[in-house]
DNA sequence: TCATGGCGGGCATACGTATTCACGTGGCAT
DNA sequence: ATGCCACGTGAATACGTATGCCCGCCATGA
């Protein structure tokens, strides 16, 4: 039998196609007893409304796209954990608020900025990635003209483009390092990036310096070793560190993933953690507290993340100019410091 | 200026309107000039097909849905790592396909069955998640009664309902108890559960007693916990386990996540791993290398897994009769056995 | 030269819903 | 009693694409 539609619906209701639309949509133009005629027969027939045609109609599709970057492993499927637990909360609030989500992974390269919203699969689009800003920039550049609505996670620093929530790394790199301060560590390394091409590394780098600044400490070149977000990267970074000979008793990692690398490390070269190094990390990832020991690490909420991206990409649709968030971070001190 | 339509891009190609469209669907019945000419024209205005309106038309939407449940914890999202890692592989084999993906958390209990290929948001479904069968059957029942396309993840045994993908949990359980058993273990206990009602875990417990009795040995029901899925589940089966004072040299967990937590229980009674107590995990997490030690489990491949589920998928749209697929599953020696 | 056939492309219409507009009916106030 | 208004509903149409059908043109062969 042959899908019903709105028409049958009317006809089993006796109403016209029209009035089951708005009866269905819950418009007040509708007397309570049509409705309830109206709900009766869409149940009877198993009836629900066409996506495709509704959408079509209203010029508009109620779905949100997200969009994963990583650039550093582009074959494989290692999503950095901390944007898929993002990836939990951001659907939930979707739902909660009638949207359904599309989903796709990217190359930072690709050309996927003339897509979603305008095809009109989605409404409004979610960028979630490190990845070098460079390649980044142009893309949302064009985004902003076609005047496409986004928001992204990242630095939410003043000179960004578009709308971006983020945590507040500054802080937590001030809060890392101040508490690597307070258990006498004076010759701190940071593993990660201090190149504003990675802006989000680069914040917490910055809260590095200024917490060391504090205590009087100038940062040292030479204790300052690149990785970007793999445990790989973290791991060959620390190797780095050990055999330029600079003595360190802290480390001081951009991400979880670059910690928990860099204990590998360590523990090949037989450096204990936390005796001989401390080690702090970013993320607050699930893995962090499994690992040996347990990492202590700057929290970042990906439920809150993940809620107040959806939140102001919603308002952004509905014509709200918002700003940027910055979102507090936490401090959760474990074994390896 | 308003959104281009077809038309717009007819009038600048000086061709009609169902041209442009064939041109751009690369239909055979259009010459070389004429579409080169269209494309022309669609690249000038910055054209791209309305989705919604191509959808209507073609009664169909190049969509499919992925639905994850995790029942254990409702609120959180705590999404079971493995299927996460599928998420890769599923997204990447759907843009390979000329498919996009919706995703969405559900509860075993809600009514989804009820939604995304009835309301033509998708041409098909794909089902992700543990839990408990019971729950879950009626459900597919009803898809099934629907016609709805879609396919699983879980226990492909005979008797299951609908397409089913899954490891061959069996020989993964067989692997891994053959291997302790070859290390000198004799009192092993396993952690999951024996219930069909968890028939991933069922398999693998059965896997575990047929290994068992290779050797001569009767499976022991003192030496068996209970644990869904979560890390703290298999922390508290495996203190369980200690407190019952039943002697045991090795453990077999149903999952990495009851592995880890397991481990942490035996670190926390002062039992070595894996001097003491060996213990093997199943599905080799992330987290599973990164623990301490790192654990020895059966690999089952998120990428094959994800890759295999769409195929499937498109192959029932398509209309073919595919069956169920076991794949293969592979034990990783690590260092805690 | 004309018939035939094949290919490229235009015309018309279908897809199913949402919305605008207009109309009828009933109630209330004058 | 009449006029006005508001409310509930129906008729018609818009949304933008895909496709069945048909036609005209050009090339080929007799």
């Amino acid at each position: 039998m042959r899908r019903p539609t709105s028409f049958d619906i009317a006809a089993l209701a006796g109403v016209s196609q029209p009035t089951v639309s708005r009866a269905l949509s819950g418009s007040p133009a509708v007397s309570q007893a049509t409705r309830a005629r109206v709900f009766e027969a869409a149940e009877a027939l198993n009836y629900s409304v066409d996506k495709n045609a509704s959408n079509l109609r209203r010029q508009a599709s109620k779905t949100l796209a997200l969009l994963f970057f990583e650039d550093p492993t582009p074959d494989d499927s290692l999503i950095n954990p901390f944007y898929l637990s993002m990836l939990g909360s951001i659907t939930r609030t979707c739902a909660l608020r009638g949207y359904d989500l599309l989903i796709s992974f990217q190359q930072l390269s690709g050309n996927w900025h003339v897509d979603y919203e305008d095809s009109r699969k989605a409404d409004g689009i979610i960028l979630l990635g490190y990845g070098d800003y460079l390649l980044y920039r142009p893309r949302l550049e064009q985004l902003i003209e076609q005047g496409t609505h986004f928001v992204r996670w990242g630095s939410a620093q003043v000179g960004q483009l578009g709308t971006t929530i983020g945590s507040d790394n500054a802080q937590g790199g001030i809060d890392a390092t101040r508490h690597l301060l307070a258990q006498g560590r004076r010759r701190i390394a940071f593993i990660g990036t201090a190149s504003p091409q990675y802006p989000e590394f680069f914040e917490r780098w910055r809260g590095y310096v200024a917490a060391l600044a504090e205590a009087g400490i100038a940062a040292d070149a030479a204790l300052q070793a690149d990785a970007i977000s793999t445990e790989e990267a973290g791991h060959d970074a620390a190797l780095q560190l050990l055999a330029a000979g600079t003595a360190f008793d802290a480390i001081f990692a951009a991400s979880d993933l670059i910690a928990i690398g860099a204990m590998r490390a360590l523990g090949e070269a037989g450096r204990l953690v936390p005796r001989a190094v401390a080690v702090v990390g970013f993320d607050d990832l699930p893995a962090a507290s499994l690992a040996s020991p347990p990492l202590t690490t700057v929290m970042q909420s990906p439920r809150r993340a993940g809620q107040v991206l959806v939140e102001t990409l919603l308002q952004r649709i509905e014509g709200g100019d918002v700003g940027n968030a910055v979102l507090p971070v936490q401090l959760v001190v474990r074994g390896s410091s």
